[in-house]
DNA sequence: CAACAATACTTGTTCGAACGACTTTCAGCC
DNA sequence: GGCTGAAAGTCGTTCGAACAAGTATTGTTG
């Protein structure tokens, strides 16, 4: 294979400088998604998985309803009760009926969803530094800031309320 | 519901700075692309699809074998037989063996595909708009020079040869 | 209090992504 | 010139994502 000389006047490969931001931020998600997928799966759970049961686990010992739980994922899940299905079926989540109201479900996370999520910890952490160690501190930090810029206007409720989601009035009780 | 009061130490709802850009970066990604896709879903196809049809549209009057297309799509694809197989499907490209290497298939984009992006050039810039619009021109730069460094040591053959991939030798006449 | 609307999930179904096993074809080598 | 190994795609299958329709429960209102 030839190795391909610099033109001299390259033809534009975005149309837009808006355009050109969106690919490359699709681009590094895709690079670095590849790099987190590949430790959960060795643990046979996906990326989104193991964020719901980080959620669940912060909860603890509280339990939160199935779309209180889907508002807090980082990926808007269309899906929450299939995704509960399978974490329920590995026995690290369990579902409960609310009895003051019989439509909604509330999830919480088992012991053996906490010793999982305990196990990963140390991997986690690696994998941060893997896909993004190289950068310094103040380097994340612009990052993180231009990244809630650039979807502020795309948060449900404009900016104000805005992602992640605190959990409301943390420390309370779960209704008995 | 009752609105939850700030916090006055907010527990760290991060394990890591490097956590919290990726998570970030993963739900900026998530956010913008509900609008993009919302976009090629009215028309039949996916962004990756898309994405296809515009490097084919680039290449023109040259083709390109499946394997090199999918080296400069945004999203790694692990699966273009099938991607192409539905654009072919619809009309949009043609797959010719290549009679000097017979394994090899070039692709091409056709007159239908070249038109279908033509129809959606413009609602595509305005979907650009729509996403980062916001933004000025100094914090997209910004933005993506800080995405380029994040991905940059997990782009295959280290930073050198980054994506975007420039097509080798433009104007290059496909081999007959 | 009956009727209607809104909530909160669940289920059906279709589609694309991911992984691996399997052809076909070529290139290098003795 | 037949072997070996790599390259380039194709195919089978399983899994999760997305969208729509359906069910049960609750809130509201005349």
């Amino acid at each position: 294979m030839l190795r391909a000389p610099r033109a001299s006047a390259p033809p534009p490969l975005f149309d837009s400088p808006e355009q050109e931001a969106y690919l490359q931020l699709w681009r590094t998600y895709d690079r670095l998604r590849e790099i987190d997928e590949r430790l959960f799966a060795g643990h046979g759970i996906t990326a989104q998985q193991y964020n719901a049961l980080r959620v669940l686990k912060a909860a603890r010992p509280g339990a939160l309803s199935a779309s209180a739980l889907g508002a807090r994922l980082v990926s808007r899940a269309a899906d929450i009760t299939r995704l509960l299905d399978r974490l329920e079926q590995l026995g690290l989540v369990q579902r409960q009926r609310n009895d003051r109201n019989r439509r909604a479900v509330e999830v919480s996370i088992t012991p053996a969803g906490v010793a999982l999520v305990g196990r990963l910890a140390g991997a986690v952490r690696r994998c941060g530094r893997e896909q993004l160690g190289h950068l310094d501190r103040r380097s994340l930090r612009q990052l993180v800031e231009l990244l809630a810029r650039a979807r502020a206007p795309h948060e449900a409720g404009g900016a104000a309320a805005a992602w992640p989601v605190r959990t409301p009035t943390p420390g309370r009780r779960p209704p008995r």
